[in-house]
DNA sequence: AGATGTGAAAGTTTTCACAGCC
DNA sequence: GGCTGTGAAAACTTTCACATCT
């Protein structure tokens, strides 16, 4: 029934599974777009179609966190994107890094939705000497040896992890020795890491391997 | 020399979970590493802890395609690999073509581990005429408008789709017009297509937003 | 002995269905 | 009438445990 907004000390984040966090995204992204449109409201049956799921399954994922909707009327587009923004930690900025100048580093600190979503790549490295030195944007690369001091200096949250995958882990400890919260890692392999620090793990090979998978058998 | 099952004249595939698939790529690229170690025989176990899973979970995976194993024994590493080679349809080179010659169509263009999985870039696409005439490595990119010609002629099978989110639609039509088998699409936009074409999904921010919303809470 | 393959149990996620409110 | 919120059922996925084979 009612659920008071007054929460457990523990984390609720706990409790709420891989997917579910996923489609919170997808629905952010398309109420920022009704937003835009200027909707004022929407149904779990449109949100759902959207996402191509069931009803059900977008009024269960927003039930985890609070009653948004009204019944008979749907979700007040605002709103719900609000709360969303709050509980994916979208209402604010992050500081992140790149560590990795490659070239798909370079993709990732021109990508317009990063910068959109609040994030914001504060600092680059790189190990290679004819990297160190550029200037990406109004960032200059930096040397990974500097590493600690940056992150201190900038506040850095967030590390995205770009390197070759034969260097992934010790750069990874590196990373994690500077007490930065958490690792996005794109480099192919399984890293370890204290439970202290948060790691995602976006590999572009598996979802390739996915569809040869479906488009050969 | 274990042979698949010879059952059904169905696709296997589709018995198959999404999760169960992207650990087979795991297993395999472990393999990888294991072979090039000059490993013989491993074990569910072994391929487990590498993975940070179980070994009945391991053994349930592989047990979906055949008998790979060897009671007392564990796996052969190279026959194993070759299976799941086969199994993921990496035993054959694709033909790939880029939709979108941005900073991310080029970051993948040069992906190293694309192109060892046996993935070839054989066009590439743009409408900014800036770009198109570009030469990148030794392919040319070309304008949207020549998509299905060149689709034909380099026998394309599978597209990346890296444009914007706001014209992905649009493109993906097109590249559905062509009759092209997969897309794997990059844009953060939920794409129709229809059945007979097989899609995937990667998006960049999602990961991103699931990290905060983990270290928020 | 050592490790797989698998049916059954346990656990998790999704869907159903309907009470309850607009 | 319309649509949410949710407990219960169904579906799916993972883990267990042990027979089976080398």
């Amino acid at each position: 029934m009612e659920k008071t907004s007054d929460k457990s000390p523990e984390k609720i984040t706990d409790k709420i599974s891989a997917p579910t966090v996923m489609r919170l995204s997808e629905y952010y992204r398309v109420l920022t777009e009704l937003d835009a449109e200027r909707q004022l409201t929407v149904s779990s049956s449109r949100l759902a179609e959207v996402g191509g799921i069931t009803p059900s399954q977008v009024r269960k994922d927003l039930s985890y966190f609070g009653n948004f909707g009204r019944r008979g009327l749907g979700y007040n587009v605002t709103e719900l994107r609000r709360a969303l923004r709050e509980i994916l930690g979208l209402n604010r900025r992050w500081n992140v890094a790149l560590v990795g100048a490659g070239n798909l580093g370079h993709a990732l600190h021109s990508y317009q939705e990063f910068r959109q979503q609040g994030f914001y790549v504060r600092a680059i490295f790189d190990v290679d000497p004819s990297k160190v030195g550029e200037k990406w944007g109004d960032i200059v690369v930096s040397h990974l040896d500097d590493l600690a001091g940056i992150v201190a200096k900038e506040k850095i949250e967030i590390a995205i992890l770009v390197t070759p995958a034969d260097v992934a882990q010790e750069v990874a400890d590196r990373i994690v020795e500077t007490g930065i919260e958490g690792i996005l890692n794109f480099a192919p392999r399984k890293l370890e890491v204290p439970d202290s620090v948060m790691l995602r793990n976006v590999n572009l090979s598996i979802a390739l391997e996915s569809l040869t998978f479906s488009l050969t058998s």
